[in-house]
DNA sequence: CCATACCTCTGATCATAGTCAGAGAATTTC
DNA sequence: GAAATTCTCTGACTATGATCAGAGGTATGG
């Protein structure tokens, strides 16, 4: 158990460990340094578990159903730890107007109150290990830890196929169109954002959604032009998510399901003003070609040959 | 729960977070990602906390008294869990030659595959988590978690004082003169590390040194010079850990021990030839001084004025 | 309007985690 | 060598986490 902090500044260490080492001592001192049970759930009075949803809910109220999900639980488990905290006058739990076979949970304002000293206390448990260190390694700490998460979640983003009608689907298109909107010099004419849309589910199509926690962080379609071309349409990932490769990835998974619909090239246009777009295309293998549409937005076009699958 | 991801590479966002939400957000998003509990403990056909003593034998074997220091364990519980590894064979325990009220613990073949399984499994999730990466973006993980370890560390480093004679004081001690051999152009007579501690040691003078997961990282001491003024000797930091600040950490808290004393300056001598140490008294207020000894190693003389405390 | 599916809750049950007091063996102290 | 201490182990006990089957209310599709 000897400790091998593996100092980043001395390149010469002679073990230098390779990824998977280094993420599984990370993972052994900080877990038992942090508590991996997040301690900070003990102590109110109330068992782990309980402490646990009660600060789910927190987060974000919702039905049982909802919290069975996000917290993994039995259905039943979840009843008793409800009538629990309910019994504690915690929450409040009644019938979902839209469906009365779901019920409703929310906080109480003593919930909220128990809530705000959960995180209180998860504040408390942070600003202690930050505490012996200078303002110079809480600096390096706050950045290490910030590029890490942007990191892992990057890692373990989820990418859904679905119709691009789906409401997860839309609500990052319109993400999409607002940002081009904002960014073009003459504006983006926001439409009916279902229009246009026939080509991008099967068999000929697809349209993929990226999320993060269950949020949209990153989308895209392809959509058939004949002749063996997929058009890859309506890419855009999170502005807060730039920097991690995900574009890159995405880009990845939709030559992957293009070469799946059966196309050998996949063919996109884009505009200069997304540089950050244009450089990741290159960096794909991407190909500057001539124009092969009239979009009035599009200024750069590219194209690239995918590689046979399967 | 909207992620927010808060992208290093980008400057200008409007939130800039605090290092405690930081810390918090890192906290949540990987313990859900990572599991918290080390799920790969699981699964073995043994519950959780069986796996998590074979895994601590497996690491260090020892005596149950180690174990129960190390797992926080209660007596009768790790007993128990050591009888259910002992019916499956895999573990062995056995009275303790020295004192044969103690019992040594050990692992069988059996248990040793089952260890190696533990740790194929462990590894497994880290290349899950590392898979979807890019090689850029493993090494960028690797760099982040490997900076947030050390650094993780080095805030929970325990400083304590000890006899200068104490096995945790002479173990750093030694390494601290071996690494001065190493380094001194004419070599460094390595004689008995227990001379000339007499001045390390209360009501005058003190030692301390600084430990993680028990094991020595740093050391450091003050004697009495007489007139108010005390010496800070045998300063050491683990090589792996430079960069982390442990040092002006040390340094801080052994002014503060000297303070304490009764002391109003503290001076202390070194070698050019330890470019770190002397850049660091540099940067923590120190100003050359004259030669104060006649030690023939010492190339540089400092000292400080300490602010009064209490 | 009937059958079916869905949703929540209750009862029953189980394994695990964890605590406490004390027996009994080994060691140290006086 | 007796007393006090240290150490492990057993028995007794509790709470928590978790699962399963099924009752009974609510919605949906034909």
């Amino acid at each position: 158990m000897a400790p091998r902090p593996s100092a980043p500044a001395d390149p010469d260490l002679p073990d230098v460990p390779g990824h998977v080492e280094v993420v599984r001592r990370f993972n052994r001192s900080y877990t038992q340094r942090i508590g991996v049970l997040d301690d900070s759930f003990l102590g109110l009075g109330m068992p782990l578990g309980t402490a646990r949803l009660l600060y789910e809910i927190g987060v974000q109220a919702g039905t049982t159903r909802d919290l069975r999900a996000r917290l993994q639980l039995d259905s039943g488990y979840l009843s008793r730890l409800l009538r629990r905290l309910e019994s504690d006058a915690l929450v409040s739990v009644e019938p979902d107007p839209d469906d009365r076979r779901r019920r409703r949970v929310d906080l109480t304002p003593a919930g909220r109150r128990a809530w705000d000293e959960l995180e209180r206390r998860s504040g408390e448990r942070a600003r202690h290990l930050v505490a012996p260190l200078t303002e110079r390694q809480r600096d390096r700490l706050a950045a290490a830890l910030a590029e890490a998460d942007l990191l892992v979640r990057a890692a373990t983003v989820e990418i859904e196929q679905v119709d691009p009608t789906d409401p997860a689907a839309l609500a990052a298109v319109r993400a999409y169109v607002d940002e081009l909107d904002e960014r073009f010099p003459g504006g983006f004419a926001v439409g009916d954002l279902t229009a246009g849309t026939e080509g991008l589910r099967p068999p000929d199509g697809a349209f993929v959604v990226a999320t993060s926690d269950g949020v949209p962080v990153a989308c895209g379609g392809v959509q058939p032009l004949g002749g063996g071309v997929g058009e890859i349409k309506r890419m855009w990932v999170h502005p807060q998510w730039r920097g991690a490769g995900l574009g890159s990835r995405l880009l990845r998974h939709l030559e992957g399901v293009a070469a799946d619909l059966g196309h050998t090239t996949v063919r996109l246009d884009t505009n200069g003003t997304l540089t950050e777009a244009v450089a990741m295309y290159e960096r794909a293998g991407y190909r500057a070609v001539d124009r092969y549409n009239d979009n009035p937005h599009a200024t750069h076009f590219f194209a690239k040959r995918l590689r046979r699958t399967g």
